[in-house]
DNA sequence: AAGCGCTGAGAACGATCGTTCTCTGCTGGC
DNA sequence: GCCAGCAGAGAACGATCGTTCTCAGCGCTT
């Protein structure tokens, strides 16, 4: 069976990310990955010289695929209130999702934020993603200070993603969108 | 060198709470705590049978260390609402450790979740261990609802503890508790 | 038809893992 | 003085890791 560069590039990163998101980094082998993907180990080097450069697209494209979704749920909202609570619907769903284990780079950088560099990195740019897409909701949405109002909902959006998945419950997600609401109110311009 | 049990497994469990918490579970060997402890490989497995049996004790130990900070702080102040906000002076005095690294059992959960039954129960023993100190502390503040008010509060503190670890900076304690002086002053008794 | 280059399958390599075993030396009881 | 038993140091074991190498076979050019 003879694969062309994209088809087996995607079927490694497919392999990749359910893995390494279920297990976590290290747990995973090359091995598993080959034998999960059906790529040679060979084609695996040619495509991901090394487990961190695969470790590293695995997280890309994580952050992307969450960055659509979570956009989508977004613009499906019509007034900037809606839409900025729409954010916890989007957690809500991901939260019950059969294999939903947490955030994979809050996992990461657990497992080798000390020790890789390039993983603490791209973490933090995911979070600082999140948060900015949090400020211009707020701005629109006429906070009195969206950058705080940002930090504050950020607070209750990690929390709900580390509650949920420790408690193997969505309800986090209500419970933050409840908080939400409130921090969202008291710091509407009046 | 000859050492009774009780240091023994202090300077094992010593050795591990640096090692663990501060590369992973996963990225540190037996021996490299065998070469941190000074104790001798042998008697090592004969005081944790395992190297899962050690982690559990390192989990145990945390657990109780991180409580009775926790207790520290919130007893040092009088007043009920200035006991419930403690619990953020807690988190941002514990932010500022040098080696502060996140919330161990959280590291752990992504790491070994999937695969250790006894961490993922560990995981969440703690911090429902948490959200019970929350909700008495939310009860004696006279909170219309404080079971509603734990959960919010729980979800900025565990926002707070992944959010710090991951940018570097003590700041989101600070972000936290604005956040949780608001939720705290819209949820008590009218 | 013949040879070159790339393929997939998987063996092989050196390192390291968790765990156990060996060996040497010391200690206490008789 | 001597022997049983436990200590520590670290070698050894089998497994598995990330990575590389071997090798037989296939498709392409000339």
């Amino acid at each position: 069976m003879v694969l062309d560069t994209a088809t087996a590039q995607r079927q490694v990163l497919d392999a990749a990310d359910a893995l390494f998101y279920e297990r976590g980094v290290q747990a995973v082998g090359m091995d598993a990955i080959r034998s999960a993907s059906g790529v040679s180990l060979k084609r695996l080097y040619q495509l991901f010289p090394s487990k961190e450069t695969l470790v590293e697209a695995y997280l890309d494209r994580r952050d992307a695929l969450w960055k659509s979704m979570l956009a989508e749920h977004v613009e499906a909202a019509t007034d900037p209130r809606s839409r900025l609570l729409a954010v916890f619907d989007f957690l809500y769903e991901w939260f019950q999702q059969r294999d939903y284990r947490g955030c994979a780079f809050i996992n990461s950088f657990g497992e080798l934020g000390t020790v890789s560099p390039r993983v603490a990195e791209l973490a933090l740019e995911h979070k600082e993603g999140f948060r900015r897409a949090l400020g211009e909701l707020a701005a629109a949405a006429g906070a009195r200070d969206p950058e705080q109002l940002a930090d504050h909902l950020i607070l209750l959006s990690e929390g709900a993603i580390t509650r949920s998945a420790i408690s193997g419950t969505a309800d986090p997600a209500v419970r933050a969108r409840e908080a939400a609401t409130m921090i969202l109110d008291a710091s509407l311009a009046s």
